[in-house]
DNA sequence: ATGAAAGCGCTAACAT
DNA sequence: ATGTTAGCGCTTTCAT
């Protein structure tokens, strides 16, 4: 037998709507009243029944908020994919989902996308622009509003977000040294392409890479961190002197960065082959590059999976009351070879 | 708006009843009124809303039969789990899961269990046993009083089921003969190691492996395919000859069979490291043999993945109308190494 | 502070 | 052959 409402209230002595306010938190009972309710739930292991509660909801559906970069970002639209295959199983479940696409190369717009979403009274939000503290003081306003925010592909530390939900970057770093390390023999020289090492995003891959390199003895050499600011121009230069310089240099690790110009590069110095190149990422760059034979490898973190699992866990938060199970949930890595394609 | 029964019967001046019994292709409805009701619920687009379906269905709720090898049979673990978490999310979507574990030596259990489960009114079966044409009657069987089958992991073809979930086997073979490219240089010896080369599964990875080392031109050299009946000491013996007369040998895929029968062969022959290994699954032997640095390789097949889509997929089947996009519906190939653990 | 009742969209049993 | 109605478990509004 299935506990209902009902149930309960009758073994309360009470009627369904006074157990209904106990489980939702609404004010209206005398405290004594509600103490013995709630005890009779946990004693009974009463479980709300979703696909009720999701009809009841068909009048006023929640609605959860969605900020992130503009739609024409590439990378973003796979994760919106993902988010659009829950919504699709969470249709008939009573939500809605209102979309904030900002810019995302300062913080004002997404600080005040997460505060018009609460004024509007959404019972949820995703968020993934950037790290920032005036993002952060919008992510513990909407927290201190009972309002649980999901941070996905890019984190915002220290804040009041329930969960992150993204890729694992240590361990991605340390893959693609376990990649180095199975296709680079004796002696290899490498070198590691970042964007600014000042972002801990871009620093952790770096890390897990020199970790990852260290435990095969000291017989990798890293000749060189590249920051390349994301910029091909930038990133082109200075591959483009690299490789003039080092006759010998054996891969590349590009950790974060334009990968259309490491193949271009190559491609100039005419070392298609004789690099083992590791990337990140399945964006129309790395999957060229991949089917040319001059990338070896990309890691990829699977954007559908964090969307899709950035807004389940919402969802289960505030319909079932579910708690993620930890602050970070990391996303599978994944390693991709032209024959994957 | 959405669209609603009540909507419906309104519009077509008859009551929700009618509808109901149009919409589920329930007798008792006149010709041209069925039309009628068809009609207006195309133009309308009306969408049944699978919440107010499942309450409605709460008393009597709907059961998926599931017909697979014994429980201990580790590698259906995790297909299990795959199907318990897609249970979960459809808990109260009015589901109910019914398990008949059968001997998957012969197919007379398997074959019997669908008919079971059939007789006792399931709404659709899972099935994962073996291709066999007792099986495939059963399943016509079950297909023809409309109950649909999926079959995962393995698939029993040219039988009625609706769809195939489970691994591209050949698309597995061509990723192990991608990583062997990479990690292997001019003119390598390789060996493929097989279960029985009569099993259409077993044939299409070595299919796949072989055509995907001819892309790379004649530098591949084939030496033996093995079969070694998924035995290990069939497995083992013949590796251990292979090895004692083949100094020279490069890389061993093994494509299905004992992981463990390969890794000590290899131990046997101190040649750890100086071959590579691509293996599939992740058992226990493989991961073993992965952190020890004996095998390069794994190539998964998502088995929790399986469990949940297949399950996912007769649920939208069978409350949604949906038919599957394909009748074979592949999980994504992906490789570990050991950092992937 | 609490109870009673209507309604969310659909199904199924019962009436007509 | 078709209409009516009583739930399914929960929320919410209106009485008390």
């Amino acid at each position: 037998m299935t506990v209902t409402i009902r149930e309960i209230a009758k073994q309360a002595g009470v009627s369904r709507g006074t157990v209904d306010r106990v489980l939702n938190d609404r004010p209206g009972v005398k405290p004594h009243v509600r103490a013995r309710i709630l005890e009779i739930v946990n004693e009974l292991n009463y479980v709300p029944n979703l696909a009720a509660k999701a009809l009841a909801y068909q009048k006023k559906p929640v609605v959860f908020g969605i900020v992130m970069p503009p739609e024409d970002i590439e990378f973003f639209e796979s994760i919106r994919s993902g988010i659009n295959s829950a919504a699709d199983e969470l249709k008939d479940l009573g939500i809605r989902l209102d979309y904030r696409y900002v810019d995302n190369r300062g913080p004002e717009e997404g600080a005040a996308a997460i505060r018009e979403l609460v004024e509007a009274g959404v019972s949820g939000i995703m968020f993934s622009v950037m790290d920032d503290e005036l993002i952060r003081a919008s992510i513990d306003y909407a927290a201190e509003r009972n309002v649980p925010v999901v941070t996905f592909n890019s984190d915002v530390e220290h804040s009041k977000r329930i969960c992150f939900v993204g890729q694992d970057l240590h361990k991605s770093g340390l893959v693609a040294a376990g990649l180095m390390n199975r296709v680079l023999h004796e002696r290899a020289k490498v070198v590691i392409v970042t964007g600014n090492l000042k972002f801990h995003a871009h620093r952790s891959r770096v890390e897990g890479f020199r970790k990852g390199l260290a435990d095969y003895g000291s017989r990798f050499e890293v000749l060189d961190v590249i920051e390349g600011y994301d910029r091909y121009a930038e990133t082109f230069e200075q591959l483009d002197r690299l490789l003039g310089e080092h006759a010998d240099l054996g891969g590349i690790y590009m950790a974060t960065g334009d990968i259309a110009a490491c193949v271009d590069a190559i491609k100039k110095h005419r070392r298609e082959g004789q690099l083992r190149v590791v990337c990140n990422d399945l964006m129309p760059p790395a999957e060229q590059g991949l089917r040319e034979r001059i990338i070896d490898f990309t890691i990829v973190q699977n954007p559908e999976r964090q969307g899709y699992v950035s807004l389940r866990m919402l969802y289960d938060h505030v319909f079932a009351g579910k708690q993620p199970e930890s602050e970070h949930h990391f996303t599978e890595t994944h390693i991709y070879i032209p024959e994957s394609l």
